[in-house]
DNA sequence: ATGCATGAGGA
DNA sequence: CCTCATGCATA
């Protein structure tokens, strides 16, 4: 049918919600696209954003200029800066080689330059000596600005491919090695989480990226494609406190944000809940004020 | 994007 | 019990 491209909705979280059949130029398709086994998109992705930057659509659009599309040969601009890497644990998987259930390789005869990185930069000697840096390492040594910098890329990298976060994590799924969920990647882009996590984030993510950008640009789009909702374990259904309870319950943690197990059992029979719930929020509570005011106390996103 | 839950590890 | 790293479920 052609002459209509679909139109994918999702969420802020880049969950599909729905679809809407859209009519474009038909005047522009007519590819009979003969290589198109069972794939979804094989096209640039265009992406509409709010005011808050968060995907709210997508657009599939045919056969048209790609606006940010393959590119090998040249690099506009250098987003992937040469960093040195301290303390690499240098996973000892040579090749993961990204298995997802892809219908066929297909032989792709064109070579591909496997590290499109060049630095045309010529440093010069001041530079190279008086390198200011500022590194602002935090207590264990770890370079937040690399990090900062690395998240902020990662997120307009994973947006270039047209990713969400969710497809990031599924994605993830699929390789080998460390697994991340949409929360996880969320938190390491708005560095919500501690400096130690954000280390450990940042290898499989670099890695990954790499991997995917690779992948786009010899066209095989099959990275991800994989909707495989396992059974999970049952989980307590979440507490909903209500607005009143939240207010005492801040109240009660701004006058002792360690309440003894004591403490606890009288504050949840005051408001009515569980203990053990009760006991939770606290835990909750303090853990969200000391991710929120490391790395993330900075940055004004 | 975030709130509550889970589970490992440490006193 | 606590902290920490994470994730499911939900707003």
């Amino acid at each position: 049918m052609p002459g209509i491209s679909s139109q994918i909705l999702t969420n802020a979280q880049g969950q599909v919600i729905g679809t809407l059949p859209w009519v474009v130029n038909s005047a522009s398709v007519a590819a009979p696209a003969p290589a198109q086994s069972l794939q979804v998109q094989a096209v640039t992705p265009q992406l509409l954003l709010n005011a808050q930057g968060q995907v709210i659509a997508t657009l599939a659009s045919s056969p048209l200029p790609p606006p940010v599309a393959v590119r090998k040969p040249s690099t506009p601009e250098s987003p992937a800066k040469s960093e040195v890497q301290p303390i690499q644990p240098t996973p000892t998987v040579p090749q993961p080689a990204v298995v997802i259930a892809s219908p066929a390789p297909a032989a792709k005869p064109s070579a591909s330059a496997p590290i499109p990185i060049t630095c045309s930069e010529t440093p010069t000697v001041s530079q190279l000596v008086s390198k200011p840096h500022t590194p602002s390492l935090d207590e264990d040594g770890i370079n937040l600005e690399e990090i900062r910098e690395f998240a902020k890329n990662f997120k307009i990298r994973r947006l270039s491919l047209g990713l969400t976060q969710t497809q990031v994590g599924q994605a993830l799924t699929a390789t080998e090695g460390p697994v991340y969920s949409q929360s996880a990647i969320c938190r390491f882009e708005k560095l919500d989480i501690t400096p130690k996590s954000a280390q450990k984030l940042k290898p499989v993510l670099e890695k990954w990226l790499n991997e995917a950008e690779l992948r786009n640009q010899e066209g095989q789009q099959n990275l991800m494609e994989f909707v495989g909702g396992e059974p999970s374990k049952k989980r307590k259904r979440r507490t909903s406190f209500t607005p009143q309870a939240i207010e005492a319950l801040n109240a009660y943690f701004e006058k002792n944000p360690l309440p003894t197990g004591q403490e606890i059992t009288e504050i949840a029979k005051e408001l009515n809940y569980d203990r053990e719930v009760v006991r939770v929020w606290f835990c909750n509570r303090r853990q969200t004020l000391k991710n929120t005011s490391k790395l993330n106390v900075f940055q004004i996103p």
